[in-house]
DNA sequence: ATCCATTCCCGGACCATAGTCCGTTTCATC
DNA sequence: GATGAAACGGACTATGGTCCGGGAATGGAT
């Protein structure tokens, strides 16, 4: 947890002069906090927990992370540098090497497994992931869809490829419709052949 | 308010004989807060004012209720009803009479609009609507691709078309990101194009 | 019509937890 | 070591939600 591991980190302006303690209390409060939540799940992470279990103060935690969603999005930023490893230079197809086509399908998959498995945190961290987060996944099926040729208004096709897989839509499917997750796999593979065109060429 | 205006309501079994008093608690809380999210905002509907100026106790809302997005789901029930209404018997595009693609694309259009003038409702209500609204945005849509001959797993063709409406990614688009509405409207009909197949033959 | 017993509801005191505020303490620099 | 700026921390507030003793509504018996 020394690595704050912020996705898209910005080349922070000069050097605002961390001072050494607020460093120490953040990596104290972002360590304890995904013990707990590995340990016990994001919802029993209360702050007064949390602070007593850092050893700090209550009001420390608020103002390094402004609310709750900021200490489970910082959570959860861990695991989301991951995934973005994973699709920037990992192994293909979700990685760089395999055709357009499979890589967005691939996508998909590995996002909707990706959520799964995090549900609570993500929900946690106030439905959606952190902006850069989400952003990524945005630019990235748009490059996508670039090379496989489609055309239209890209960014909102791309979050729309994306809308499925967040958190209450899916939560529904699998806890309420009981749907398998192979299921909720394949429809949005065909909704992703819909998009792109390619129900017919590629898929027959 | 003195209808409690619910969508599909059922065939209520029998007659559970409704307390008079409670019945009346229920239709004082449903107005005070429809007033109160129509005066102030949903935002500012706290439980303890709402039970204050409704004239009851705070324990009545939750019993009658549940919490306080029952409560708000209540209230946006109301609506929900009118605009069920319209798809179901208001006239065309919307409504039954104009082929299925214009009443798809229709339909996408007056969703979206619906949810942009109450969003904050919405959101209050628990990010969703009630599980019966939500059912039947499902259903409709489901029904239309059926007119269409779209084939595949409709249920989650449908709900993935539904998916870019809710409250979450609208508010991210309009209130982040600023996009004008109309271009949100121009997304979801071509993506409803794709969807449906219909991108070479209806459009051109 | 009145009374009684039962059932259900009422209501506000109480609890848990997110978030604020500001006097006190610590850090980095000169 | 002095000093100003920044951070600390815990008491305080706001609010959603729970609990249970008291009381009203209802239906049957007299």
């Amino acid at each position: 947890m020394t690595t704050p591991a912020e996705p898209f980190a910005l080349p922070m302006a000069d050097q605002p002069r961390v001072r050494s303690d607020a460093a120490r209390n953040r990596d104290a409060l972002l360590c304890t906090a995904a013990r707990m939540v590995a340990e016990e799940g994001a919802q029993a992470v209360t702050m007064d927990r949390l602070a007593a279990e850092a050893g700090v103060g209550k009001g420390t935690i608020f103002r390094r992370f402004g609310n709750r969603c900021g200490v489970m999005t910082a959570v959860l930023d861990e695991s989301e540098a991951h995934f973005q490893t994973s699709v920037m230079s990992g192994p293909p197809p979700l990685g760089p090497g395999a055709p357009a086509y499979e890589r967005l399908r691939a996508f998909g998959v590995a996002r909707l497994a990706a959520t799964l498995q995090r549900i609570d945190l993500i929900e946690a961290a106030g439905g959606g992931r952190s902006h850069a987060a989400y952003t990524f996944g945005v630019l990235h099926v748009r490059h996508l869809l670039v090379e496989l040729g489609v055309e239209g208004d890209l960014p909102l096709l791309a979050a729309a490829l994306l809308a499925p897989l967040e958190v209450p839509l899916l939560r529904a499917q699998i806890e309420v419709q009981h749907l398998p997750v192979a299921r909720l796999e394949a429809a949005w593979c065909d909704l992703a052949d819909r998009v792109v065109g390619a129900r017919d060429q590629a898929r027959g």
